[in-house]
DNA sequence: TTGTAGGCGTTATCAT
DNA sequence: ATGATAACGCCTACAA
């Protein structure tokens, strides 16, 4: 490997100058700097990234803790931070932590000294605790977190004015009987869109039926099962509302195999509006969240506060708005 | 910051000792271990990576460089290699480079000293020849990235298989006008899926119609365009087979606004399988590509190379297989 | 079993 | 305008 010990050996000087050239700082001759530079080409020098960053204390890059990289919102939200990042010149390091406290602690641990701040995605709520620990200590955005902690700069999505947005809508399309399948427990966004149902429920003067809430953990397959159990129920449901899009594409393909029609026998909506939603048979009905922006502005936050150095936390709220295509009916009339 | 000093004053040994703690080493006492691990517990110590990895000259993180982030292929790509290097106890540093000859040794000058190999995939085969100036410096796996460069790890799908398999299938299924949409002329991918396309049209004894080659950039939007195209021919094509999914997607939408049948009118398939595929409607006919393995392979080639040191290059390549759904006609009767 | 000291590659500070 | 040299935080001979 080519140091700047090399390069300055070669071209007759101390490291200082070399340095100096490669940092363009003020003071170097144009003719040292044109020889340096050309000899640093000639053998293919580049800086050490983990040496310079020991001493400048920078290390231009972003981690970024995300509970799962699989489905389209994972994918959005890093090409968002992916994307945002890179134009301010910033790597990112990526992490998936299965959302345990453990997983989350090891990979802070192994990120000290390797990035600048950090993005985190712990939607889990026990995890928060965790990251109390933390306060202060470095730079984070925190991301879906829960608004409780003023003491980060946080980016949360409107899920209670999405949810209940959406239940408005299927009562206004006359359905009552409306079914929800719920994310985890124990997860922030979906406790949220909950709290949107039952209040939209409420506003409405339909008395919340406890039959009709069934927990998923957002993935197909939970939907799938979801819904099945709820073609079980009598009264059955004229409506499901998935807490998210993956839960009611699940949903859609249990509908379909138990011969009912979507949105005529039964309707269908979902949340976060994923590209796959609009391809969906038919279209699927959803709470559309600009999942890419989450990640850029979440990494806005973070690049402002590595840059100001100290400042009052920022809370930011990423607006919802209702899609409604042909898996709930369409519009009202 | 709290360093390995503080540590070792607060705990009244030497750093030597916080250090052989840390890392597991033999002969430290099991009262002085108990007792220095006590004390780094509670200042929160954890050891600066880029410290450690000055002197280990080891950084326990890979270096993943895509032309792109966006859509499933790349995500299904990131999972694999995030899943394989996780498991080893690494991290994952990304970038996007879009393929210029410019940003990919940007993107390589960045990461140097910050990872300990690299996973490039650049299927523009200009760009190819900017990676041969690293030839054996350090450890790379080119993904995607054309056999002929016997210098580096490689692996690649077997595209040629797989597209003249599914003409072969278009053909048996009694088309003889089948048009192409293919992918960019600089891909290396494209290049292949139209050499398997086309020796499977002379196997068949099929004149091939320039005609009926157009050529994407692997997006929708270029595949609703070609498909548009197409249609304008006279005699119109009774099969279209895109270079990848995505243009197939793109094309499905281009008929069914031109109020065309498929597979009844005209026969559509893909390249790649990505999940959306078999939602589509009519389910899309494509060849499967097993995505997230193509990044776990990679990366296991990669770990490997790191943890034997040299080694003869290994050339690899993915299997694929014909997925037949509805949107091609289903299988040959 | 523990401590001392040198060095990893770079930048920053002070000379000159 | 350039050079010597001390950090940065850590690991690891070698010494004790």
């Amino acid at each position: 490997m080519v140091t700047i010990k090399d390069v300055a050996r070669e071209a007759g000087v101390s490291v200082a100058t070399v340095s100096r050239v490669w940092n363009d700082a003020a003071f170097v001759s144009p003719e040292t700097r044109q020889r340096v530079s050309e000899i640093a080409a000639r053998l293919g020098y580049s800086p050490h990234g983990a040496a310079r960053s020991l001493i400048t204390r920078t290390t231009h890059a972003l981690g970024v803790l995300l509970p799962d990289l699989y489905g389209e919102f994972f994918s959005e939200i890093i090409r968002g931070i992916d994307h945002t990042a890179q134009a301010d010149g910033y790597h990112i390091l990526v992490s998936s932590s299965h959302d345990s406290k453990d997983e989350i602690d090891a990979a802070l641990r192994s990120m000290r000294g390797r990035v600048d701040g950090m993005i985190i995605m712990s939607p889990d709520l026990e995890a928060q605790r965790t990251l109390h620990a933390l306060q202060g200590s470095f730079p984070v955005v925190l991301l879906n977190g829960g608004a409780e902690s003023k003491a980060f700069d946080t980016i949360t999505i409107e899920n209670h004015e999405g949810a209940s947005a959406m239940v408005r809508h299927l009562v206004q399309r006359g359905h009552r009987r409306i079914a929800m399948i719920a994310g985890p427990e124990r997860n922030y966004d979906a406790a949220e869109r909950l709290r949107g149902y039952r209040s939209a429920l409420g506003e409405s003067g339909i008395a919340p039926d406890p039959a009709f809430v069934l927990a998923g953990d957002f993935s197909e397959l939970s939907g799938h099962r979801a819904a099945r159990a709820m073609l079980a129920l009598d009264p059955r449901p004229t409506a499901i509302f998935a807490a998210n899009d993956s839960m009611a594409i699940g949903a859609l393909s249990a509908l379909r195999e138990a011969g009912l029609r979507v949105p005529e026998d039964i309707a269908v909506a979902g949340f976060d509006d994923i590209p796959m939603a609009r391809y969906m048979n038919p279209p699927l009905s959803t709470v559309h969240v600009d999942i890419s922006k989450l990640g850029e502005r979440a990494t806005t936050l973070l690049l402002s506060s590595l840059q100001n150095g100290e400042r009052p936390r920022k809370q930011l709220q990423l607006a919802t708005n209702l899609v409604i295509r042909s898996s709930c009916g369409g519009p009202v009339s």
